[in-house]
RNA sequence: GGAGAGAUGGCUGAGUGGCCGAAAGCGCCGGAUUGCUAAUCCGGUGUACGGGGUUUACUCGUACCGAGGGUUCGAAUCCCUCUCUCUCCGCCA
């Protein structure tokens, strides 16, 4: 959520981000809610402000009569201020509806969609690798070695569900411990976080857990649902909390499922374990001061570890600037990798298999996660920013794509073989 | 799951219906003083929202004593629900 002080004096600027980012908004109405809002504090104050003075007049009065009018009269402002309160819920509820549909500002750097060129490929990494047969895709390849169960998945869950078998979950194991062992490295405190988190900390992430269009899967008669990535868990962590600034960066990476619905996603692009229902993934999230200067400075520090991961599994992959019409809504600026994948379309493509967003104040603000400075008085929204470390399903695919030999079997990149126990699967 | 105790400001901790945004101590900040690595003294020291203001400084109002509801003219204080912490019992990967 913006600040609405800030969208009250830079109306231009948001409409015009909003613009940018193919979102429509009545910034009128905002500021009539606004002004009904403040109107309604001023008078609920006032009539408090009256309230006090009344009951403080009640006990020295020692004439009866006059005791039981000041009585009647304090009645009379104890129902007024209920009425205002009531008044006062509704205006603030439809603001707060309001001001949930307008998304984060863009980085300035960040490529404006409006102008053509849309997202921007900013480096590539490695070389597509060369195959003296036809690659297959990670579906065939699992098939043939027996390493995914899509069939008893549908059996057991439904349509996007599936098991991973023999190698992969072990490959799934190296994955998780490879990110983990490097993210401790990098001074990041582990978490394994909840897989269930109740609906306001999902709302002050930015998801909409109950709507119509919902990713997200809810629990019937209960106010918690199923996460849809560690960071709605590890950003709701602080929920509420206040920093010392001295403690800030701080760096939390979990390990978690991941549960989406994926509403009317199918066909050829989402084949085999490219968009499923639930899935497991090690999350990085970060914390800083409230300067894009710092929040900028962690966002390139999250895409390097995301390509050094993909560096040392050897795999070929590009980073891309998204472009404002294809930011979430908290996000200021984004960052993916896209990494090469032999067997997906029909002569290869890239996947995206990583996402790092600096998400500014917009989310520590609906969390209200703070911080303290020294020499300022009162307190600032921190800044949040989150990357993928590694996203087991799909970076299963690219190593199973990428690392095929001819004879059918797949070499374990030498990065993961400490947990796998093995150097080829086949 | 059952029984009991508790939750107050950065921390410790008083406060059982009005004069309590809240004693006292500690910590922290500013100042004074003493030359001896510190002591003493004085003053200040929460957050949010709204109003005023040269939109900085400041100032006024309101709310906040785990959370939410209720009783009352008036609630930190009484009642209800919930959450969490501690102790004991039961059950359990």
């Amino acid at each position: 959520m913006l600040d609405l002080q800030f969208v009250c004096d830079n109306r231009t600027e948001v409409e015009s981000n909003c613009a940018n980012r193919g979102i429509t908004v009545d910034l009128n109405r905002i500021l009539a809610l606004r002004d009904q809002r403040n109107q309604l504090i001023a008078a609920t104050d006032q009539l408090r402000h009256d309230q006090k003075d009344l009951s403080a007049q009640i006990p020295k009065e020692k004439d009866p009569q006059h005791k039981q009018a000041l009585i009647a009269k304090g009645k009379e402002l104890r129902e007024q201020i209920a009425a205002n309160e009531e008044k006062l819920r509704d205006a603030e509820t439809g603001l707060k509806e309001e001001m949930m549909r307008l998304p984060n500002m863009t980085h300035p750097d960040a490529p404006v969609a409006t102008d053509e060129t849309g997202s921007v490929t900013l480096r590539h990494w490695g070389e597509a690798p060369k195959f003296s047969f036809k690659p297959l895709d990670h579906v065939a390849i699992a098939e043939k070695l027996d390493l995914i169960d899509f069939e008893a998945g549908t059996r057991v869950a439904g349509h996007g569900f599936y098991y991973l078998k023999n190698e992969a979950v072990l490959l799934e194991q190296a994955l998780v411990n490879f990110a983990l062992q490097k993210l401790r490295k990098k001074g990041f405190t582990l978490y394994s976080t909840p897989d269930l988190a109740k609906d306001e900390v999902l709302e002050g992430i930015g998801f909409a857990p109950r709507g119509p269009e919902t990713q997200i899967y809810s629990i019937q008669n209960s106010d918690l649902s199923l996460v849809a990535t560690a960071e709605i868990t590890l950003g709701g962590a602080l929920k509420d909390q206040i920093l010392d600034a001295d403690k800030l960066p701080m760096k939390f990476a979990g390990l978690s499922h991941c549960f989406r619905t994926e509403a009317g996603a199918h066909g050829r692009a989402t084949r085999g374990i490219y968009r499923v229902h639930q899935f497991t993934k090690v999350e990085m999230f970060g914390f800083t001061g409230p300067d894009v200067a710092e929040s900028d400075k962690l966002h390139q520090e999250i895409v390097a570890i995301e390509e050094e991961i993909f560096q040392e599994l050897k795999i070929h992959y590009r980073v891309i600037d998204t472009a404002s019409d294809d930011l979430g809504g908290p996000a200021y600026r984004k960052f993916d990798l896209e990494a090469w994948m032999p067997g997906r379309g029909d002569a290869g493509e890239y996947g995206e298999v990583t996402s790092a967003s600096n998400c500014t104040d917009y989310q520590a603000r609906r969390l209200g996660i703070r911080c303290r400075t020294p020499e300022k008085k009162g307190t600032q929204f921190v800044h949040t920013l989150n990357g993928t470390a590694i996203s087991i399903a799909r970076a299963i695919i690219a190593v199973l794509e990428n690392y095929q030999q001819e004879d059918g079997s797949v070499v374990v990149p030498e990065v993961l073989r400490p947990w796998v126990g093995e150097e080829r699967i086949g």
